[in-house]
RNA sequence: CGCGGGGUGGAGCAGUCCGGUAGCUCGUCGGGCUCAUAACCCGAAGGUCACAGGUUCGAAUCCUGUCCCCGCAACCA
């Protein structure tokens, strides 16, 4: 445990969600990774808040909301309900939730902008960078290389300086290795630390924090012509929604304890940027930024385009919101990157929760009701406890040490492990004390030492009241369920405080009726499984063709409508294949010489992958004649070949734009 | 020679820093049990630890080289 930690307390945020995209299986993994931590620590006594939120200035917005023709705002309050209606599905149990839209939010923004003016860590300088015209965008010199061109647009850059405001970055590199190297947990994992550490050491350069070229922001305090860049304003969501600056805000209590849980692409952010501007406002650093992993879907690197986002929408629907965030939090280890496969949830779900856990719950309170009427027998008769009740006894204690120790490394995945594993003795300990067996004897039979069944049942029924109590952080209704199969009231459940803390072996109001209900997981049947998700798949692709204009209108990507005349403005033209040969140093492209009837012409294309020249050679094909030649490789392309793309089951395939042999090139289309 | 990760029983992984009986989960097979969701418990089979050299009494682990896979970057006019 840190020194710096204040009284137990502990607040958790995640990352502010870009309010643009629609939310995909990261969002929830982060989201469900923060809510069982507070859950967690909720349950073992800590005065805990939890805080998620969204980022909502941007240019990205600007655009979008321009082409829908509404202001930022509007596009803002509309979508944001994407993401705010995903937590309630999934449990989260926030304490927050902030909007850097939100006045509480922008007036600290500026606070700490102006006190960062006066202090002199914020000066106004120029910013300069190799500009594209027609892409509005700069380019780093990393970027550009000796011939000046956009790495974009191919189009020549310029040199352009634009006025910004600087913070003084460079000023707190020895202070945060000072304060990494007296704090190496301050950072995990591990790995993450050195990366940070190794960077930091490279050298900090001053970061702009204000453009002019953007509208859509928080004004800077003064000078109206500059707006706040992001990383600015946004990661001061995390103290502006406990209140800061105010005497007696929240901030005063919870700061101290700051933990931030972000995605391995923002640690930089987090873990340099954000401890220098706290540093330079006299504010103590993030406890720790916990950088966790990717998830890759069914074994493809997600994306919008390959269409194989995972839905947490569409998977807490189909298995329900418990099993789903049991299954990204136990699969991998936290911190790594991870695959998701509905298959593999659908087989954890089966051995881990219907097999191990909702098993052990079915067969304690049958036997439970079969054998003493539903009766919990009173905790007094464990005075007669024996070597094997009181080693499970043991075990479970055992559990709650490790699974503190665990939680405190943020180890979800090991925690859950070590939970399992008590469930494991539990479904051992009826093998071992077969309890079937005395229950076939009359009560005050003889062979029935001392009432050795009260003990066997309500051993195993304390197992499972533990089990509820841990299971909740990472499965909430699933834990309130058990609680309220086991005969105790669903009331506990509803304020976490302090469970596990005040819990005690064997402690517990008497007497308890338990009721037996659902089972917890119905098994799933995998070769029906298959079948029924073969069938979904099938449904969803039709059904996303048409109606494709209206996620991609979300990703910004939807096509505008045009006239006929911006359509008459395309040259495209027959072309047969002459030659293909391969681009030296490129994976996939292709130097086609093709002829056009009257002139002959050197397209490049990026097909290599898909097609071998001779599969070309000969074709006919479109191709678009009157686009601006660009270097690839440093091969002039003088037009674009034309060709169906498709994506399916992460493949991507194209198939040429032909038309029938012998059509006379250079024929227009139109 | 762009940067990085990885190749361990059928699958997915741990172990590699700090050499010393190769471990876990799932699957398979056999047995037990019948309180239970064909669940649970026990046991077994199955690995030249990518390959080749080297260091060592001893190498999955250290060194050298080779092959293969996957990210990123580059690139899809």
């Amino acid at each position: 445990m840190n020194e710096r930690e204040n009284g137990g307390g502990f607040y958790i945020t995640t990352p502010i969600y870009y309010v643009n995209d629609v939310p995909h299986i990261g969002h929830a993994y982060t989201t469900i990774a923060c809510d069982a931590l507070a859950r967690w620590h909720r349950t073992i006594g800590h005065v805990t808040r939890f805080l998620t939120g969204t980022d909502e200035h941007g240019q990205k917005i600007e655009q979008t909301a321009q082409k829908r023709g509404m202001t930022p705002i509007e596009l803002c309050d509309e979508v944001v309900v994407n993401i705010q209606k995903l937590w309630p599905l999934l449990e989260v149990s926030n304490d927050d939730f902030i909007r850097t839209t939100e006045e509480r939010h922008t007036k600290v923004v500026q606070y700490f902008f102006k006190t960062l003016l006066d202090k002199g860590d914020i000066y106004k300088g120029n910013y300069e960078g190799w500009y594209c015209l027609p892409c509005e965008t700069y380019f780093p010199d990393a970027q550009v290389d000796e011939r000046r061109l956009c790495p974009d647009c191919g189009r020549p850059l310029t040199k352009m300086s634009e006025e910004s405001y600087f913070f003084r970055l460079s000023n707190y590199a020895e202070k945060l290795i000072a304060h990494y190297e007296k704090h190496p947990d301050a950072i995990m994992p591990q790995a993450r630390y050195n990366e940070v550490l190794s960077f930091i050491r490279g050298g900090l350069q001053d970061l702009s924090v204000s453009r002019t070229t953007l509208k859509w922001g928080i004004p800077v305090p003064g000078d109206d012509k500059h707006v706040i860049y992001v990383w600015l304003d946004a990661l001061v969501n995390y103290i502006s929604a406990l209140g800061y600056p105010q005497p007696g805000g929240l901030w005063e209590t919870h700061w101290p304890n700051a933990r931030h849980m972000v995605g391995k692409d923002i640690i930089r952010f987090h873990a340099v940027i954000w401890p220098a501007i706290l540093m330079a406002m006299g504010l103590n650093p993030p406890l720790r930024v916990f950088a966790h992993g990717w998830w890759t879907v069914e074994g493809d690197k997600m994306s919008k385009s390959k269409g194989n986002v995972a839905d947490p929408f569409e998977m807490t629907e189909l298995y329900g919101a418990d099993a789903f965030r049991y299954f990204l939090l136990r699969e991998v280890p936290f911190g790594n990157d991870g695959d998701f496969s509905e298959l593999g949830m659908a087989h954890r779900i089966n051995s881990d929760l219907a097999n191990d856990l909702g098993n052990l719950l079915n067969r304690t309170l049958q036997m439970i009701e079969k054998y003493r009427g539903g009766r919990l027998p009173a905790d007094d008769c464990l005075t007669r406890a024996k070597e094997t009740d009181r080693s499970v006894a043991l075990t479970a204690s055992r559990t709650i040490e490790r699974m503190k120790a665990e939680m405190d490394e943020f180890a979800l995945d090991s925690a859950l492990k070590t939970l399992w594993a008590l469930i494991a003795a539990g479904n051992k300990y009826i093998d071992e004390t077969e309890p079937w067996k005395l229950g076939s004897l009359s009560r005050d039979d003889l062979r029935e030492p001392e009432g050795r069944l009260d003990v066997i049942l309500r051993t195993l029924w304390e197992i499972l009241r533990l089990s509820a109590i841990l299971l909740h952080p990472f499965m909430p209704e699933t834990a309130g369920e058990i609680w309220a199969q086991l005969g105790l009231g669903p009331d506990a459940f509803s304020s976490e405080e302090a469970l596990l803390s005040r819990w005690v072996w064997g402690h517990c109001p008497s007497p308890v009726s338990v009721k037996k209900g659902e089972v917890l997981f119905p098994r799933i049947d995998i070769p029906k499984w298959k079948d029924e998700k073969a069938q979904r798949d099938a449904g969803k692709r039709p059904a996303a063709e048409p109606s494709a204009a209206v996620p991609d209108a979300a990703c910004g990507e939807k096509f505008d409508e045009i006239g006929i005349a911006d359509f008459k403005k395309l040259e495209i033209r027959v072309a047969r294949i002459e030659r293909a040969e391969t681009v030296e140093k490129s994976d996939k492209l292709y130097k086609l010489h093709v002829d056009l009837g009257t002139r002959k012409r050197v397209i490049v294309s990026g097909i290599r992958e898909q097609f071998s020249a001779e599969e070309l050679i000969g074709k006919r094909v479109l191709i678009l004649c009157n686009l601006k030649p660009a270097k690839l490789r440093g091969v002039t392309s003088e037009g674009m070949l034309l060709a169906a793309e498709a994506t399916e089951g992460g493949k991507t395939t194209y198939s040429l734009a032909t038309v029938s042999d012998g059509f006379p090139l250079g024929s227009l289309i139109s």
